[in-house]
DNA sequence: ACGCCAAAACTTGTATACTAGTCAACCTGA
DNA sequence: TCAGGTTGACTAGTATACAAGTTTTGGCGT
């Protein structure tokens, strides 16, 4: 995963973080779920100093939640930082695609197309993960495209707040394909230097999570703050 | 400053962060010097373990940068760190110009309005420092117009790796009149409902520090990476 | 004088002990 | 039975000791 800035050294506080933030971004642990440092610590053999500093980490990108002298929990969901994170990508992804369209990044549309070639593998054979892996790497080409690979590690921060929602929600073949058919249509306006057209595009690409959100609210409220 | 998440307690390590961060904004520590954990611990008082906390909170904002069993640096000015904050900080203000221009959050505009009357006198009078807390506010009303208050604090966190900086460069009197028109211009744009001519504005009006940032860039290269 | 090597004086990373605050269970009294 | 207070078992925050790695420095040999 590597999101630390700029390991020069793996460290174990590393080690810890990343080992925590699957298994929160996953779900294995649930929002809500009390989590030790102690306990940590001790599952996966290291003293609590480093796990600590992985807490904090973790809870600078709003995945945990520390209470002083009470408890740490792994964050339960929240509808306002989750606009707030959705928000924050929208912001910085049509930035990119108005700056991508403007001005592509030589050989980043290489990179973009053969990525959608992959993608269209995916959807036939009907291989979600796939897509979802490609799907990723996809909106990290739009950022390098744009010359802007640093854009990628905010936009993936903010999308890790949402993502560990919608492994609630299955991705059906349908909603595969119109992802697919935006992220064509972004690559055609960014070409075609259309950066009006990229924006609008991808503004309804990132609102298609609109009712899924919604209905994750409705059926797991449990997972909810409050 | 309060650049902690949820500070349900004002801790040791907060405290020390506070101070650094200030420290470092206002390059009484400069860019490239070297700071040890000790050293800090033993001259505010406290033990190396908040330090080190603080420490890692400030690398993570790039105002630090932690060699590990090497040394801490502050963190040298960096043309590519600052273009990514200046990008971020563009994208995400240009979306909360747009939404504010859209539907701006009730009793909003007359906090702007009344904002834009105390900027006024300051450019009158002259008053630099003023002006400048006046225009953090300003942008940060921006925010809560759009009803993205949170949105504020990552401009902020982007604002402080360029602001740091421009304390190398003097604000004169027509610098503060020309921002000051920028202003009061994204005002009547966001109030006239035109989010096109509001963006246009905040473009120009962010651009403004480039010639700065170039100036600053020949004079004081030292402090520059490499 | 110059180059190399070794040791000492740094640095940050990790482990552990201790402090202080919070909560929940249980006991005591009515 | 129930209300209130005390106690103990948690929690995270802080201090300190130790480990591991890097840099500097000084002395030795050439």
């Amino acid at each position: 995963m590597a999101l630390s800035n700029v390991a020069e050294r793996t460290t174990s506080t590393d080690l810890i973080f990343d080992s925590l933030y699957e298994r929160i971004v996953s779900l294995e642990l649930l929002p809500g779920t009390k989590i030790s440092e102690t306990e940590v610590a001790k599952s996966l053999g290291y003293s609590r100093q480093p796990v600590r500093e992985a807490f904090t980490r973790l809870a600078n990108l709003n995945l945990l939640l520390i209470r002083p002298q009470r408890a740490t929990l792994v964050r339960p969901f929240s509808l306002e930082l989750i606009a707030d994170a959705r928000f924050m990508r929208l912001a910085i992804e049509l930035e990119v695609v108005r700056q991508a369209a403007a001005i592509p990044v030589p050989g980043a549309v290489k990179k973009l197309r053969s990525s959608i070639k992959a993608q269209r593998e995916a959807v036939n054979t009907g291989d979600t993960q796939a897509f979802h892996d490609l799907d990723y790497e996809f909106h990290k080409l739009m950022c390098e495209a744009a010359g802007r690979p640093a854009a990628f590690q905010i936009i993936s921060e903010n999308k890790a707040q949402v993502d560990r929602l919608c492994v609630l929600s299955l991705t059906s073949p349908e909603t595969m394909e119109t992802l697919f058919a935006d992220h064509v249509a972004i690559l055609e306006a960014m070409m075609d230097h259309n950066a009006l057209r990229a924006e609008e595009v991808l503004r309804q690409h990132l609102s298609r999570l609109d009712p899924v959100i919604d209905a994750i609210y409705t059926t797991h409220r449990a997972y909810f703050e409050h």
